[in-house]
Order: structure tokens, then C-alpha cells, then sequence
DNA sequence: ATCGCAACGTAC
DNA sequence: GACGTACGTTGCGATC
């Protein structure tokens, strides 16, 4: 359509319902510093914003209702009965919605004694004669009545725009019969009575044989059975129904919509406004440039620095953010804050060290990950006498798998509905990236300012929230201590023999030359065996070999479709040789080369405490917790992990904790015995599940007894673990119900454990921590019966991540109450492994040991291996 | 050049 | 769709 011959358009805006809605959806701690309360103020506006944007509108209005009685209420006292007045919290954000409204230019109405629905609904069919294109904007769906193909009606808050089509999906009638539905259906929020027994199903039903409610109570002795019946009896209801739903679309307004002419909004207004209400986020690009850009204060001269120091001294807690840019790195400078409103940036030369030295020991710090201050400051030397806040923790653990990954700039954005200068628009990103180091204090000023600035505002949110939760006790206890072992054992980082993966490399790449040339020439041509496309075309049209599974974009070649194809083609087991040798090669062999840092000769893996749903511990850069066993292949791998000349490294795992942590908490007799007792529990399925005595179980039978315990723990299904064991569904049944019939105490936690968290949408484990499921309340059955999974998989996981996370706190402590030089090097969910010297090596032994089957009393004994080894292979 | 997603494979 | 928790690689198409 060429630009000149659209249409007008209008926008009509329910602000009362919008209002509502914006009130009751965004949390009331969002207030101006003055107290304020601006929760519906800031939503109004957000929506606003997203209306305006890039739509060219000519005429518009916000409508509102207007206290007192309507013509409705006159004609139905009942009407709206049930609608409690307006909280008084709302009620005084309203003169700031009108100035909202008002700067954007924007006419407001209100006509009393009729509702916003009807003077909307009047300006609608007004544009519409005019040949308008209208849009009413609300939450409301009475308005699917006025819905054609001139009028459409948007929800800002589901980003749903409404059309004729959408209104025939949705409610099953054309908009003009809209009313007529609800006049029977009826409407419990508006207390529209209907016609009691008289359903959406029912009413469609009728309204598709007659069209009209009309033509429907005309007919109303041909309407067979109840239905008949009930609506013969409240003909009544159904007619006034329908007149207390119906927009009158004739109120005599006074204005028409062709006077409610748009004006462009004064962006200096809008910003003003803004600036007032503290909706910073909401700020126009040139106001919030200079806005984010000014306010930290950089002190560079000791003069400048005493005051701010001493402030620090005198404040009840203090923020301190290290700004760095390698994890082992120097602080290039620091932000402080001894309140959100006393806010500066140091640079962090040894002036700003020495200063800042007592203060880490004396006052009660906040940061945002602990770990990184601990790492920081231990490099230093300088203890961290009273760290009390951590917002990334607290943030994780108020809600584990919200706001992810507990980045400041979004708890910023979720929390305090503000957005900071972005990192990446202060050092670039990609090749031009800058680090901190390479910035002037200038630059570095904003970014640190504003995080630190965060810090303050977002601390006692957070504190409020992890007392509500009730895992303050958790958090101070457990969480926030382990940042301090965590930091530790960053620091001490692990040692490979780099030499040994190198020999290893060399030779896994001639294994592989050789294997690419073998399926070069088993394909007939040359192709890039890593891309799945190029390879799915060789397997599946070039050599005609049979498709056993599709991913969703084509055809799947993984490895149980590879072993499938073994037999009818050579090719097939020479690819999964070249899979196996490439992943080895590309993640481990070259990776963990790389990883090792210069100046330590070891590899320094970050353990993150802050990403995992159920609360386990993440290795990344590099994820030491994936370094191969399983294959021989593998477990070369594991040879390079080696302790230094003179120590040995300790490997401590935890026998089966899982499986002991489900006996625990469900009670389960049977379980309980098996593990007192100190059977092979997978023994023990197997024995039960065929029928056999303990003895006599096979290897292959005490594999499946293996794989069944271990169903119950991920929730599996039937069909999943037939194909696991490669047995057909039924077959799998009878397990799991022979598995349920054993350990009935499993069945009954699990459910238990499963409605519990239905009811309350969360899980809990042995310390405390929660993981919010909201899948539980999903729409779709899938992701309904995956939030049960998690429901019941995230206890066990989780306690034994809680019971881990305590026995390497407890071993901390041990170890240097003792004054061993023993370190934790890694953590795997269920083993620790420490580098001890060879003297150390017996006494750590035991003490690790002790701590790790002891940490906690459960009703089953916990069992810890323990290895020791010059290397992780051997330890293991 | 950079980003995000799909497919795959590794661990507990 | 049917197994819980993760990370990281390569390839590849979309986007800047």
C-alpha cells in the first residue's frame, strides 16, 4: 500500500483497566526514594512507550471510569457487586498516570455515569463510519464485541492484538454475537449473572443453530433436555445479561474522535517526568546517555580519597566492587560505596589498597560474587574479615533459575527497573574489545559506579527476599562461607602435565588422519565429516543406507543411529571412531593445553556456585567435571591430571549418595535395609526384579537393577527406559511397577513429594535452598509432567549438592585447624579431590574421609572411597 | 566479523 | 513428548 492511501488511525485506551492490571502485576517495592509508590505509574508508562513506538497515529484518547454509579448499576445493583474499592496505593498514583498520559500529548476522558467501555466503544464506531483504523488498547475482553475489520483490539500486556479471526478462535462466535454468548455463558468478574448451567460449550452451540440469544429464547421449546429447561427459567437473566454486557456505543460525549487530535510528545517533558518518578530505564536515549554517564566521582588524589574513606569507616556496610580483568588479575581500580548515594570510583593503585586493607577487616562487606572479591583479595593477602552480602548468591538463591545468570545488569532491570551502561558499550566487544587495564579511570568510573551504585540499592531488596524465603540461615551458613573455599581453590587450580596431553594429542590426530582418509574412501569422496548435513547426505542418499531417526531439521547421525548402521556398512563404526577421537582431541586434549596458566603451570577452573537449578557446583573454563572415564581412551585424559613433585592427589567419592539421599528422605524401608545392611543395592533391584537370589544376579541383570534405581531418581518413563535397555515398553513397565511394588516408601515420597510441590510450586531441599518450578502450572501436559520430574529429581540432586557444599566447608576447616598444607584442586558433584604432600597424604586420607561420611546424619550410612595416586586416573 | 541455534557428546 | 543436572565443540545460517 503506497505510503499516502492508508487509512488514519486511531488508538483508544482503557486506562482503568490497564492501570489495574499494571498495579497488580509489578511488585509494590518499586517506590521513588521519597516512598512513592510507582509500580502502576511505571507499567502505565512502559506500555505506553511500546504503543507509541513506530506507529503513526493521528487521533487517540486514554479513558477512564469515573467514580460513582453508572446506568448499569441502576438498572443490576449486583453489577460489579463484587469489586472492592480502589487500593489506596493505586488511588494516589493517579494524578501521576494523568501527567504520564499528559505529556505524551494525549487527550484524557472521562464521562460520568457511564463506563470507559462504553465512551471507547461510542469513539470506535465514530472512527469506524469515518473509516478509521482503530485500536482499542486493554486487557479487557468484553470489547471482542466491537471487533471488525476497521477495529481491532490490542492486550499490551500479552502483546495479543485481536482481530475478527482471533475473536472466532478464542470465544467460538463472531464478535457481533459476543453478546449474546456472554448473556448466557455470563461473566463472574463483572457479575454478569448468565444463565446458570449454560456453558461456553452449550451457548456456542446454540448460538451456531440460531444465531441470536433472540432467535435462541425464541425457539426455546425446541431446545432439547437441561438446557432447554434451565434457560426457559431465567430468560430474564439471559436478557439482562445481555444488556449490562453490551457497550452502548451512543454516549453523548460532547467531543468526537476527529477533536482528539494527537500531538507529537515533548521528549524534554517526557524525560522531566520521568527523571521525577526515578524511571530511568524509561528516559529517551539522549537524556539516559548523559544521565548514566555523569554522578561517580573518581578520586585520584589522596585529598580527594580521605573524606570518601572516612565515610566508608563511618557507614554501617560498605560496597566494594574490584574491577578486574583475569580471575588471577590485579583490581585496576575499585567501586565503593559507603550508601546508594555515596558512590566513587578509585583506581587501584597501592594508595587505594592500603586504604581499603582495613576496612575489608573491620566493616561488613557487600559485593556482588564473593568468590571474585576472596580471589582478589587473597592474591593480596589482605583477609575479608565480615563478608555479609553477595547479591549474585542472594539473587540465586531467592530464585535459582530466574533472572540467569544473576547478572548485576538484569537483578538491576528486574529489581530496580533501571538499566545500567552496558560493559560492552565501554570496552567494545569482538577483536576491538578493550580490557579494563587498557581504559582510562574516566571510562572505567561509569561502569564500576554504576554496578557499585546497584550493589547498594539491590542489597537489603535481596535481604528482604532471602529472609521471606527463610534461607537467611542457609545463605550465611553454607553459601556464603563456600565462596571463600571456592576462591581458594580457584587459586590453588590443578596441575597437568602439559607434555603428557601433548604426546596424547599427536597421536589421537594421526588416529584421526587415518580415519578420515578410511571414510573418505568408504564414501567415495572427500566431505567434512563434523558437519552433520554434509554427512546425513553421504550416509542417507549417496550410500542408500537406511534412516533409523530424524533430528528436527533433517536427518540424525548420532551415536545410536551409528551403531545401528554398523552392520550394514563399514563406514558407520569408522565414524564413531573419528567422533570419539575428534572429542577428545578438540575438548580435552588441546583445550586443557591451552587452559594452563603461564605464570602458575596449572589450570585455574572457575567453580560457579551461582548456576545450577538444583544448587551442584559448575566447572567451567575448562569444565573439569566432563574430563573423560568411562572409555579407555578417556581415562588417558585423566592421566595428565597430576599432583606436584613431593604430593599426591587424593580422590574421595561418595558411594551411591543419591540413592542414599532417596532412602532418607522417603523413608523407604526396604532402601533403608538394603544400605544398613550394606547390600549392593543394584544387586539387590536386580535380585528382586528377576526373581533370583543376590548371588545368582548376572552382571547384565545387576546392569538393568543399576539403570531402574536410577529411573526413579530422573523420574523416567516407561518408553524411556525401554529404549535405554533396549527392551519393549511393556517390558519396562512391569520393571517400574515391580520396582514400585519393592520399594513402596519411594512411590509414596515421590508422590507426596510431587503434590507438595504442586501445591506450593517449589521444591525444597535438606538445607533449605528452593528451585521455584513453574513448569508445574504449565499449560501443556509436556512441560507439566517435566516440572514434576524436576519436582522430584531436585530434592535428591540437590540435598546431596547440599550435603557436598557442607562436607567442603567442614574439610576447610579441618584442614587448617590442623595446619595442613593438603588444597581442595576439584570438585565433581559426588568427589573431592585434594593435592596433598606425601606426608600430609595419610592423615588427609582419614580426615576427609571422616568428614565426608559424617557430615550430616542420615538414616542410611554414607560410604566414601577414597584413592590416592600420582595422577587423577590413579587416584580414582 | 559476530551471534545464536542445532546437533552432538561428555560428566554426575 | 516420553531422562534429571550441566558445558563446550563444530557447523551453519542470519545479521551487522
Amino acid at each position: 500500500m503506497a505510503a499516502g492511501s492508508s487509512p488514519p488511525k486511531a488508538v483508544l485506551i482503557d486506562g482503568s483497566a490497564l492501570i489495574y492490571r499494571a498495579y497488580y502485576a509489578i511488585p509494590s517495592n518499586l517506590r521513588t526514594p521519597s516512598g512513592l509508590p510507582t509500580n502502576a505509574s511505571y507499567g502505565f508508562a512502559t506500555m505506553f512507550r511500546k504503543l507509541m513506538a513506530g506507529r503513526q497515529l493521528a487521533y487517540g484518547a486514554v479513558v477512564f471510569d469515573t467514580p460513582g454509579p453508572t446506568f448499569r448499576d441502576e438498572a443490576y445493583p449486583a453489577y460489579k457487586a463484587e469489586r472492592s474499592a480502589m487500593p489506596e496505593e493505586l488511588r494516589i498514583q493517579l494524578p501521576w498516570i494523568d501527567k504520564v498520559v499528559a505529556v505524551h500529548r494525549f487527550p484524557t476522558l472521562r464521562a460520568p455515569g457511564y463506563e470507559a467501555d462504553d465512551v471507547i466503544g461510542t469513539l470506535a464506531r465514530q472512527g469506524e463510519a469515518a473509516g478509521m483504523e482503530v485500536l482499542v488498547v486493554s486487557v479487557d475482553k468484553d470489547f471482542a464485541q466491537l471487533i471488525s475489520e476497521r477495529v481491532r483490539m490490542f492486550d499490551p500486556f500479552k502483546e495479543v492484538t485481536y482481530d475478527v479471526e482471533l475473536v472466532r478462535k478464542k470465544f467460538g462466535v463472531a464478535p457481533a454475537h459476543f453478546v449474546d454468548l456472554l448473556s448466557m455463558v455470563g461473566d463472574k468478574i463483572d457479575n454478569i449473572p448468565g444463565v446458570p448451567g449454560i456453558g461456553s460449550k452449550t451457548a456456542i452451540q446454540l448460538l451456531d443453530s440460531y444465531g441470536t440469544l433472540e432467535n435462541v429464547i425464541a425457539h426455546i421449546d425446541d431446545i432439547p433436555g437441561r438446557s432447554g429447561k434451565v434457560l426457559a427459567k431465567h430468560v430474564e437473566d439471559a436478557k439482562l445479561s445481555r444488556s449490562l454486557a453490551t457497550i452502548d456505543c451512543a454516549v453523548p460525549l460532547g467531543v468526537g474522535l476527529t477533536d482528539l487530535g494527537l500531538g507529537p510528545p515533548v521528549t524534554s517533558e517526557v524525560d522531566d517526568l520521568y527523571r521525577e518518578l526515578y524511571f530511568f530505564s524509561l528516559l529517551s536515549d539522549e537524556a539516559q546517555a548523559v544521565d548514566e554517564a555523569t554522578e561517580v566521582a573518581v578520586l585520584m588524589s589522596a585529598d580527594a580519597r580521605k573524606p570518601f574513606f572516612d565515610r566508608l569507616e563511618a557507614a554501617p556496610h560498605i560496597v566494594v566492587l574490584p574491577m578486574v580483568d583475569t580471575t588471577l588479575g590485579p583490581a585496576v581500580g575499585f567501586g565503593l560505596a559507603a550508601s546508594p548515594d555515596d558512590v566513587a570510583y578509585v583506581p587501584g593503585d597501592d594508595d587505594a589498597v592500603e586504604r581499603l586493607a582495613p576496612l575489608l577487616q573491620s566493616k561488613a562487606v557487600v559485593t556482588h560474587d564473593a568468590k571474585a572479591l576472596l580471589r582478589w583479595a587473597d592474591g593480596q593477602g589482605l583477609p575479608v574479615a565480615r563478608l555479609v552480602g553477595d547479591t549474585q548468591l542472594m539473587s540465586y538463591l531467592i530464585d535459582p533459575t530466574g533472572l540467569i545468570p544473576h547478572r548485576l545488569d538484569q537483578l538491576t532491570k528486574g529489581y530496580l527497573h533501571h538499566s545500567l551502561v552496558a560493559a560492552k558499550k565501554v570496552q567494545g566487544t569482538g577483536k576491538k574489545q578493550k580490557t579494563l587495564a587498557e581504559l582510562a579511570p574516566g571510562e572505567v568510573a561509569p561502569l564500576a559506579g554504576g554496578w557499585t551504585q546497584a550493589i547498594a540499592e539491590l542489597y537489603p531488596i535481596l535481604q528482604r527476599k532471602l529472609r521471606e524465603a527463610d534461607m537467611e540461615g542457609h545463605y550465611v551458613e553454607r553459601e556464603l562461607p563456600l565462596a571463600a573455599v571456592l576462591a581458594r581453590l580457584e587459586r590453588t587450580g590443578v596441575l597437568v602435565d602439559g607434555p603428557d596431553l601433548s604426546r596424547l594429542g599427536v597421536e589421537l590426530r594421526e588416529r584421526i588422519d587415518n580415519l578420515q582418509a578410511e571414510i573418505h574412501g568408504l564414501a567415495g569422496r572427500s566431505f567434512n565429516i563434523g558437519s552433520t548435513k554434509q554427512l546425513s547426505q553421504v550416509l542417507f542418499e549417496e550410500l542408500q543406507l537406511p534412516v533409523v531417526k530424524r533430528t528436527k531439521t533433517g536427518y540424525s547421525t548420532d551415536s545410536e543411529v551409528l551403531e545401528r548402521l554398523a552392520p550394514k556398512h563399514a563406514i558407520a563404526a569408522k565414524l564413531l571412531e573419528h567422533r570419539k577421537v575428534a572429542k577428545l582431541i578438540n575438548t580435552y586434549t588441546d583445550v586443557l593445553q591451552a587452559a594452563v596458566n603461564p605464570d602458575t603451570g596449572r589450570i585455574h577452573a572457575s567453580f560457579q556456585q551461582t548456576v545450577s537449578a538444583t544448587g551442584r557446583l559448575i566447572c567451567t573454563d575448562p569444565d573439569l567435571q566432563r574430563t573423560p572415564i568411562r572409555t579407555p581412551e578417556g581415562k588417558r585424559i585423566r592421566r595428565a591430571f597430576i599432583a606436584a613433585p613431593g604430593a599426591r592427589l587424593i580422590s574421595a567419592d561418595w558411594s551411591q549418595i543419591e540413592l542414599r539421599i532417596l532412602a532418607h528422605l522417603s523413608e523407604d524401608e526396604a532402601l533403608i535395609d538394603a544400605f544398613t545392611r550394606g547390600l549392593d543395592v543394584h544387586r539387590r533391584t536386580a535380585s528382586e526384579l528377576f526373581d533370583v537370589e543376590p548371588d545368582a544376579v548376572s552382571d547384565p541383570q545387576r546392569g538393568v537393577g543399576k539403570t531402574v534405581n536410577f529411573a526413579t531418581i530422573y523420574g523416567q518413563g516407561a518408553t524411556a527406559l525401554g529404549k535405554i535397555l533396549g527392551i519393549e515398553k511393556k517390558k519396562a513397565e512391569g520393571y517400574i511397577g515391580r520396582y514400585f511394588e519393592i520399594y513402596a516408601g519411594v512411590r509414596g515420597w515421590l508422590d507426596r513429594t510431587i503434590a507438595d510441590a504442586m501445591a506450593s510450586g517449589m521444591v525444597t531441599t535438606m538445607y533449605g535452598r528452593r528451585r521455584l518450578i513453574p513448569e508445574l502450572h504449565a499449560k501443556n501436559t509436556v512441560d507439566q509432567q517435566a516440572g514434576q520430574r524436576m519436582a522430584a529429581n531436585t530434592p535428591i540432586q540437590g540435598s546431596a549438592a547440599d550435603l557436598c557444599k557442607q562436607a567442603m566447608l567442614n574439610i576447610e576447616t579441618e584442614l587448617r585447624r590442623h595446619g595442613l598444607e593438603a588444597r581442595m584442586v576439584m570438585q565433581i558433584h559426588d568427589e573431592l579431590v585434594f593435592e596433598a604432600p606425601d606426608r600430609e597424604v595419610d592423615q588427609v586420607s582419614r580426615l576427609v574421609r571422616e568428614q565426608m561420611e559424617h557430615v550430616h546424619p542420615l538414616r542410611v550410612p554414607l560410604v566414601v572411597d577414597v584413592g590416592i595416586g600420582r595422577t587423577w586416573a590413579e587416584a580414582h
